[in-house]
RNA sequence: AGCGGCGUAGCUCAGCUGGUAGAGCAAGGGACUCAUAAGCCCUCGGUCUCCGGUUCAAAUCCGGACGCCGCUACCA
């Protein structure tokens, strides 16, 4: 069984999580679980990124010790991630010592290469970025990120020679068209190559709270140059052997796409100095934009996931992640969209198709399945959807289609509640035809086992709940050719996966503000605009 | 500015190795009733941003215009 090593960038300690840090991780997790479906041993990373100084001020603005500031922040994401149903083995934070001691090691060995030097460095510096500015940055003299004043400093730092790997660069994602997916992205980082990189510096002496430098410990390394190692840290680079050479080189980087130059040009640099191999795929997925506008945490401008989840559960936030936002490029969420959603693929088809099927079990065999009688209409057209079904998904998501695969799956929904319609098993069970009303419902749960194992990578918590009212239990095994379930087969209670949402009042921001006086049924709503 | 992408039914998008357009959702109508007033059937709905060109034939290729967006080294 081969492995198969998936990571996503670590979240910064100093603000919590929002729907787009969220976004990665269902991203992520769906393609995790779908791998562990398929066989691969899994290894599912992710973590949080603490050496930052604007994780020292907004410590120091609490009165608390940077680690302490760390320590209470923790939860707030791993909370989030239990709560989402992430599947990660491990979380890996960059003051744990075995962080640590990789990242030290790691820059050991780029030093030793002879990839460190020392330089003065002069430039305007903008604490937002934690980064100096060039003039294309400045926009009246100030940060055109953060609105701010850049500070002038000059420091010496230790810089590393990225600009050695320019070429290595170039030809290493000319030869190999994976390693930086989607194409938008990859086209994206082979110009800045072509252009010719810069060295980087990557250390910093201004502040404390970091990894010292073996060869100047008054400086610690530049919170990327430290953050990246993490891959390799966490799968215990210069500490256990094994298990390092079990999971690395990592088989997915996934990535926002505004971290792909780190991630596609200097982690890779950074590796082949150190003479470790190269991830294989890095992938920069794209934003979940809240309401048409960018979400922001300088603005504010944020959705909380937690305001999807605690009403409607955190199924529902993923299917909508996973489905309406497309892995390779942007996508905006609005409650309108997700009450649309919901509504519309949740409740009335999955939820829906799963409750009749088992209402009718219930009512019309006393919830046992009777086995297989006789063979009708649309059988075949049933079965053929769902044999194609498996090797439909497994070919998308080996293309990362993720809201592809999600769209295959409901075409199969919608070919079953149409079956439910073609054989209207209400009237076989008035004319007493029994052995048809067995194949049918048989064919019913059966069609619905299935499903819930392709819908597990997705959405698990209801997969899980599928199958219990289905009566199944035992290990998640991708369904091959058309088994229907045995006579005798005991179904569980029926219950709804997803209530309907009724009103407009899901966005929880709306409340208490007048109602957006979306006309109902005054028939005027849409009438006016088509003038010419 | 340079490089790249996009502009297709009300909405989200597919189609783009050329042969006068598709899906889901939304909207309207119908027959049913197992079900979360869900589901099924039917219908409505597009000068494929605009202007030229190549071609027997272009949403699909070429040129140009307009609009939106991404990247041009440090925010998922």
């Amino acid at each position: 069984m081969a492995k198969f090593y998936i990571t996503c960038a670590i979240d910064y300690a100093n603000s919590s999580p929002h729907a787009g840090t969220a976004y990665e991780k269902i991203g992520a997790d769906a393609i995790a679980r779908w791998k562990r479906l398929q066989g691969h041993d899994v290894h599912f990373l992710i973590g949080m990124d603490e050496h930052s100084i604007n994780v020292v001020k907004k410590a120091e603005a609490q009165g608390m010790d940077p680690e302490k500031y760390c320590d209470v922040m923790e939860p707030k994401f791993t909370d989030l991630w239990k709560a989402l149903h992430i599947s990660n083995d491990d979380f890996i934070r960059t003051t744990q010592k075995r962080h640590i001691a990789s990242a030290t090691e790691f820059f050991k060995r780029v030093f030793a290469k002879g990839d460190i030097y020392k330089a003065k460095y002069t430039g305007l510096y903008c604490i937002g970025c934690e980064a100096y500015l060039k003039p294309g940055d400045l926009v009246d003299g100030k940060c055109k990120n953060h609105g701010t004043e850049p500070q002038k400093l000059e420091e010496e730092n230790w810089f590393f020679r990225l600009s050695k790997y320019s070429q290595a660069m170039v030809e290493h994602i000319e030869k190999h068209p994976e390693f930086v997916q989607p194409d938008v992205r990859r086209n994206e980082v082979l110009n800045v190559a072509k252009d010719g990189l810069e060295d980087i510096s990557i250390s910093r002496s201004t502040f404390k709270f970091g990894i010292p430098l073996t060869c100047d410990p008054a400086h610690v390394m530049y919170v990327w140059f430290d953050a990246l190692v993490n891959y390799i840290s966490g799968v215990g680079f210069a500490a256990d052997e094994a298990m390092f050479a079990k999971w690395w080189p990592a088989d997915l980087h996934v990535i926002g796409k505004d971290i792909t130059r780190f991630h596609c040009l200097l982690w890779p640099a950074m590796l082949m100095s150190a003479g470790v191999a190269l991830p294989k795929q890095i992938w920069g997925h794209g934003w979940v934009h809240y309401k048409g506008q960018k979400m922001s945490k300088s603005t504010g401008h944020l959705l909380d996931p937690w305001d999807v989840i605690t009403p409607h559960g955190a199924d529902a936030l993923r299917y909508f992640m996973l489905r309406e936002v497309a892995w390779d490029r942007d996508g905006d969420f609005t409650w309108e969209a997700f009450t649309a959603r919901y509504n519309a693929d949740l409740a009335n088809g999955l939820g829906n198709l799963l409750n009749r099927t088992v209402s009718m079990i219930h009512r019309y065999c006393q919830g046992v399945l009777p086995g297989v009688g006789e063979a009708g209409t649309a059988d075949d057209e049933l079965k053929a959807n769902l044999v194609a079904a498996p090797l439909d998904v497994a070919a998308l998501m080996e293309k990362q289609d993720l809201s592809g695969a999600l769209e295959r799956i409901w075409d199969s929904v919608r070919r079953a509640d149409k079956y439910v319609e073609e054989n209207a098993p209400w009237s076989l069970s008035k004319q007493g035809k029994t052995a048809r009303l067995a194949t049918v419902l048989t064919f019913l749960a059966t069609s619905l086992a299935r499903l819930s194992v392709l819908l597990h990578p997705f959405i698990p918590a209801t997969a899980e709940k599928i199958r219990a009212q289905l009566g199944l239990s035992g290990p998640l095994v991708i369904p091959a050719a058309w088994e229907p379930l045995p006579p005798g087969h005991k179904i569980g209670e029926p219950a709804a996966l997803f209530p309907r949402i009724e009103a407009e009042k899901t966005d929880p921001a709306a409340e208490g503000q007048p109602a957006k006086g979306k006309p109902k049924g005054g028939g005027q709503a849409k009438g006016p605009e088509k003038t010419k």
